[in-house]
DNA sequence: CAGTTGCACCCCTTTACCTCA
DNA sequence: CCTGAGGTAAAGGGGTGCAAC
């Protein structure tokens, strides 16, 4: 599935799970009973009496008048965002009424959102603009909330993946280990072995040879009494 | 054509908040 | 009720690619 492919089927969900969004609060009951605190951080904060769940893309969409293609909004810093943050949204630090109405709370993503965007996440680890607009709009929050939520995603995914690696690793490193120690074991019975008296009475003209792979020691006729390199090091 | 600038995006680290044992 | 640990949303900084000038 190319990019566009995903993006018709996120505009399809979109469409559907507007319907479905539209009918339930934001906040789930639950939520809202576990932490009786909670502040509906999912909605976007929209100016008190008519609001418009859409019109923070059009905003957002239109923010970027620079923006060619590739890049409608997002990234580090867009000009809504910057908006959004003098306007008292992001982290500066303000006066306590302000604080009160504005300070960003550490919001907690509702079950849905969260499977929707995992879904997103599996389907590609990677959002081009719009597709990022189209999953916000869905799952009523910012595109940048969005944005973020992929950048965390990913890193999380690398951790997984450096901690699958890292015990991949150990387990290789203990193999080694073993290899070694019983290598070393096998070394020492083969020199207390050449020590033996009777190491060369039984096979005058013939060396010993291991195969490394499957460790088998096969004796064969030699024309020389002395190993060469090849054969075993004693 | 090379250099500069602004923007958008990503990754990484840190911070702050929330939840739970 | 308090507290510390763990999880995670979000902020901030640095690096990079690209287009426009």
């Amino acid at each position: 599935m190319d990019g566009e492919d995903l993006q018709l089927s996120l505009s399809l969900r979109t469409i559907e799970t507007d319907l479905q969004i539209s009918t339930q609060p934001s906040t789930s009951a639950v939520e809202m009973r576990m932490n009786p605190r909670a502040i509906d951080m999912n909605r976007i904060p929209t100016p008190t009496p008519t609001p418009t769940p859409s019109s923070f893309d059009v905003e957002d969409v239109v923010s970027s008048p620079n923006s060619s293609g590739g890049g409608l909004l997002a990234g580090k810093r867009t000009s809504a965002e910057r908006e959004e943050k003098e306007g008292g949204g992001g982290g500066g630090r303000m006066s306590d009424e302000e604080e009160g109405e504005t300070t960003r709370k550490k919001l907690r993503l509702s079950k849905e959102q969260s499977a929707i965007l995992e879904d997103s996440f599996k389907e590609q680890n990677t959002l081009n603009p719009k597709q990022k607009i189209a999953l916000a709009k869905q799952l009523n929050l910012r595109p940048r909330q969005v944005e973020v939520w992929f950048q965390n995603r990913r890193a999380r995914t690398k951790l997984k993946q450096t901690e699958v690696d890292c015990e991949f690793l150990k387990r290789c490193c203990e193999n080694l280990t073993e290899e070694n120690r019983r290598l070393q074991r096998e070394l020492l019975e083969l020199r207390a072995l050449k020590r033996s008296p009777h190491f060369y009475m039984p096979v005058p003209a013939t060396t010993l040879t291991m195969c490394p792979s499957c460790e088998r020691v096969e004796a064969s006729e030699n024309q020389t009494p002395i190993p060469s390199r090849q054969q075993i090091r004693l």
